[in-house]
DNA sequence: GTGTTGGCGAGGCGCCGACAA
DNA sequence: TTGTCGGCGCCTCGCCAACAC
């Protein structure tokens, strides 16, 4: 094995972007990015060493990203990146370069041919069955001959690993519905599924029909530094999503930056920590702003049925940098922020200000008469940064 | 969950000797030991990026070990320990110091009170029972009514966790024998146990019952440098044993040690690696031996039921070192050897000198009027190191 | 003394339509 | 349109003595 961990299989991309969500880019491939050890570190699950005495390494580094290795975690089938970024000099990145083509193909296929649902508590604990939305049956799934009576076809779906599940669908009860009855539970016991995580039917380009999962966000790792730490990952011990990325792979990485080596970095897109290798051009081109408190801002998050993106509003309370003794120039989490409905968000304090918008200064009106959002959204205690996702109940 | 890591609790010892097998010794605390990157990376699941460069770091390095903490997987309920050391500057150790008193306390005391079991086919698939030997039954379970038809009891045993499993223990059949019944299925599926994985019982000294787990040994990781790898554990996903020791923790153990820093290593005495915290006294007493090719050796390994201790014997082919690049002046695995009973250790080609014991010469007969084994033994492919255990079939 | 087998009993898993929101 | 419930059939899990070595 252990020799063979960098031959792991890659993922499908358009299965890995249906599963990470919607709000999730890697950058290009080629394209310039900014390393950020701080936001590394934060991605970790403890207090990292960074070796280097006297700190010689930088708050961000530019570099190159040259390659992506989209994968799934074998015990929770959770989709992480493994990107390998070679450093560059500081002075090879030039502001003005324009945003980097392509990519978002992934990204718009998979929104179009997956579907997304929140499994409920029959779902997950009752008889064993799946009840499946009328849109993903009729969209997603093989057509199913209605002429025969009950209706009935066994689909088969591969999880992220490439291993093949079959269930039998069928059409049936009064009303008429879709459900997942054979296979349904072996499926839930096997994959540790609860009530509140969700699945993801996709439609692959061969037509395969594919199966991913979010698990639900109780917190999940890499808490902003200030706010204590989540709870881990609930139907599987601690251990696990403690082991995902260990301090040392953080002190290697920064280290090896730091000297201008090749080093590779995992990133876990839903572990609530944004983002730590950003775009050049998308930070640049925040950093253009003149910040200043009293601004008003946006910041996307995307519905839990990945249906459409909506925005928290905020106003930028504060602009001071986050850790003023390590990474004094560092414009990580550089803003300090009061968001329109701070029961949400209360654990976000302080975000990046790529991550955030700039809204038209409009006088706010008190009480607004407006709500930005048609439902009440809820968010878990613990949902940290863009992008988030509503937890949204039907 | 992150920052508790570190307050893992500790297991007993006594079990923690009693899993770990009656060959595994843990160096005193406050002793002083020799550490070995080269043997810290054998013991690790892929290459080390040993980033100093040119390469600072010495072949081994002088520590005082300042603590132990036995622990166990949370998933697997292996074994292991995290030590804790401090370097010395290298002309602190005297080699003429006398060999540390104490210890091995645990070490008997477990090896006194505990049975080992292997379990068979119908222990571990069939309609789960479990066929209690009649000696672990006698002397290490609690007393047995057996005025009452039929004998029964329920007993609790705590896992190295401290979590407790209920068991009825109950003596029956024709002719009556002791058998675990209701409750044994649910740990096995629970701990994943397969026939070929051992269980331990264990009498502690507060009178407690407990079990803990040995798994089969498939070839684990850590196997010599130059043999390949090994399968991963069964039953469980290769990734859970792909995890124990990342690469990143060994450069930034052998990073800080090579700097004077206290550092942390985990250790697992049951990989098939051998130990890489070598107890000062035993490297410096085995160096004092003027190895040369032609002699003969013999190294102890552990029977499959912990009852006795037996011998490999073999011949030194060549002493020679085992890295002339990285490490020119190592003793680690300093010795090519050529065993008696080749077929048994065929995947073990060289051994550190401080694992074997010189034996008197003795002209070798052709062939041997006696196997220096009873019975033969059986050792798995991938079996490597001292201590080593032996596969024995009933 | 203990590993393996087949019998057989009971309990829980999983399929179902009836509701209701 | 779809979440939840109670009913109930079946099948697998697990207890057991009979054998075998």
């Amino acid at each position: 094995m252990k020799m063979m961990d960098k031959a792991e299989k890659c993922l499908d991309p358009q299965l890995w972007h249906a599963c990470a969500g919607g709000l999730v880019q890697i950058p290009p491939l080629n394209s310039k990015v900014f390393y950020f050890p701080q936001g590394h570190a934060e991605h970790s699950n403890g207090p990292v060493c960074f070796m280097a005495s006297p700190n010689i390494i930088p708050s961000f580094i530019l570099c190159k990203l040259t390659a992506v290795n989209y994968m799934a975690d074998r015990y929770t089938d959770e989709v992480f990146a493994r990107i390998t970024l070679v450093p560059l000099k500081a002075d090879d990145f030039d502001p003005d370069d324009d945003w980097p083509k392509m990519a978002h193909q992934n990204h718009e296929k998979a929104a179009k041919s997956s579907f997304a649902k929140t499994l409920t508590q029959s779902d997950a604990n009752n008889g064993g069955g799946f009840s499946v939305p009328r849109y993903c049956a009729e969209t997603i799934f093989p057509g199913l001959d209605y002429s025969s009576k009950p209706p009935v076809q066994t689909i088969v779906a591969k999880d992220v690993h490439g291993e093949s599940w079959k269930f039998r669908h069928i059409y049936r009860g009064t009303p008429r519905r879709h459900l997942l009855t054979t296979g349904w539970s072996n499926f839930v016991n096997q994959k540790k599924l609860m009530a509140g995580d969700s699945i993801v039917f996709m439609r692959a380009e061969n037509g395969e029909l594919c199966i991913g999962i979010r698990r639900a966000k109780l917190g999940g790792f890499g808490g902003g530094p200030e706010f204590g730490v989540g709870q881990g990952l609930k139907g599987f011990d601690d251990a696990d999503g403690a082991r995902k990325v260990v301090p040392e792979s953080v002190a290697q990485a920064a280290a090896l930056a730091a000297i201008g080596r090749q080093f590779e970095v995992v990133y876990y897109p839903r572990a609530s920590a944004p983002e730590f290798v950003v775009s050049a051009y998308s930070l640049s081109h925040s950093m253009k702003v003149q910040w200043s408190s009293g601004m008003r801002f946006k910041m996307p998050f995307e519905t839990e049925d990945s249906s459409r993106i909506s925005w928290f509003m905020g106003t930028i309370s504060l602009v001071q940098v986050a850790d003023p003794i390590r990474w004094p120039d560092s414009p990580w989490r550089l803003l300090q922020v009061a968001w329109d409905e701070p029961d949400l968000l209360q654990n976000v304090r302080r975000v990046s200000p790529w991550l955030v918008e700039l809204v038209p200064e409009i006088p706010t009106i008190h009480p607004p008469l407006f709500s930005p959002l048609r439902k009440k959204p809820r968010a878990s205690a613990t949902t940290d940064f863009s992008p988030v996702e509503q937890v949204q109940h039907h």
